[in-house]
DNA sequence: TGCATTACAGACCGATTGGTCAAGAATAGA
DNA sequence: TCTATTCTTGACCAATCGGTCTGTAATGCA
């Protein structure tokens, strides 16, 4: 966030590992669940300098969430676009992420889900990285199921990644519920099957 | 809520009307999105008269919530059960009422789908009525999935059923973040393909 | 050793939060 | 008409909210 030898007293926190704290807050609890003072005890670090490193509230949600698009959005694109798995299977490890979680009892779901349910209609900058993180997932999902049906049009892709990527937000929120997550699983063979 | 011919003075609004009024907010703002001050902006009440009807904040939205479950999930299960529609008509007016909804410009989703992100995990009470709202939904379901393919199990059916209410609640929370839903109506079609 | 610069700790701010209370008004039944 | 009961209004409450400011500590550079 800011050079290494720049003048005046270093910072004595890592700003990503204190970003990745703030991140848990609003993904398990959304924008208005998280307090300030929530933030400063997760982090250790007092509100001042929160504000200097990451700004208001409404910074630290979008920061937040761009370190999840970094990292977890990033990742799992890469995961479906790997060439060393089988297509199917790389879609089905995809689908079968949030069913595992839930299985795992995390029960966090997706944040990029979270966010779309809790502020993506209320601020436009939530809005558009949400967007962004979507169209990742759908664009990358594209690859394993073009290899899974090489007839497929490009319009086809597209509506099966988008299916699918339904389908795995569907499966994110309805486990956060706590459903019984094994009654989803055999639902992704039929999926599977469906876009073969 | 209270009997019409009880002593004291008697209620001057509609419970019902303010508790759907109530039902809105929170349901387009989530729980902690949403102040004392803006219920009684909507319903035109005061704080006083808002406690005693239906009870603290929390009570308000549980309350919201069996009000949505009444009217909307109830709504949702009969027509899916409706036996003077094609099973497949169904079906299909189910899941495009997200995208139906979207391109009216209506962005709130699903009362049910939001309550499961913003607060299934962090309320018990507000987890198992939002349990009992997917279950509705889910078993509903499997009425036009069995006319549509008698030769399916009842796992099959429920299978099925689960798989169809991913994808509902995944396009209600897609719709919500703006992406363009028109690329969600085609894999619809590619839904009621894999489960006939 | 100074000086400029930045970060830290925590006091401090007004506004708003969810929630209560007291007083008066409206009703039903006696 | 009187009384018991309930509802409405609006003042009131402590606590917390997001956010700022001040004084001091720690650094790089001259």
């Amino acid at each position: 966030m800011r050079d290494r030898s720049s003048p005046g007293r270093p910072r004595e926190f890592d700003d990503t590992e204190a970003l990745r704290k703030i991140m848990t807050l609003f993904w398990k609890q959304g924008f208005e669940g998280v307090s300030l003072s929530q933030i400063m005890a997760a982090t250790g670090l007092q509100k001042a300098s929160l504000y200097a490193a990451f700004g208001d509230k409404r910074s630290m949600y979008l920061k937040a969430l761009e370190q999840y698009h970094a990292e977890t959005v990033t990742g799992a694109a890469r995961a479906l676009k790997d060439p060393g798995v089988l297509a199917t299977d790389r879609i089905r490890a995809f689908l079968t992420a949030p069913i595992a979680a839930a299985e795992n009892q995390d029960r966090s779901g997706c944040f990029l889900c979270n966010a779309s349910a809790d502020q993506a209609g209320l601020d436009v900058q939530t809005e558009a990285q949400v967007q962004r993180g979507f169209t990742a997932l759908a664009s990358a999902l594209e690859t394993p199921l073009a290899e899974l049906n090489h007839a497929l049009s490009r319009a086809d892709l597209e509506t099966r990644a988008h299916m699918l990527l339904g389908l795995y937000s569907g499966f994110r929120i309805m486990a956060r519920s706590g459903v019984d997550v094994g009654k989803l699983r055999p639902g992704v063979e039929v999926a599977l099957q469906a876009v073969r």
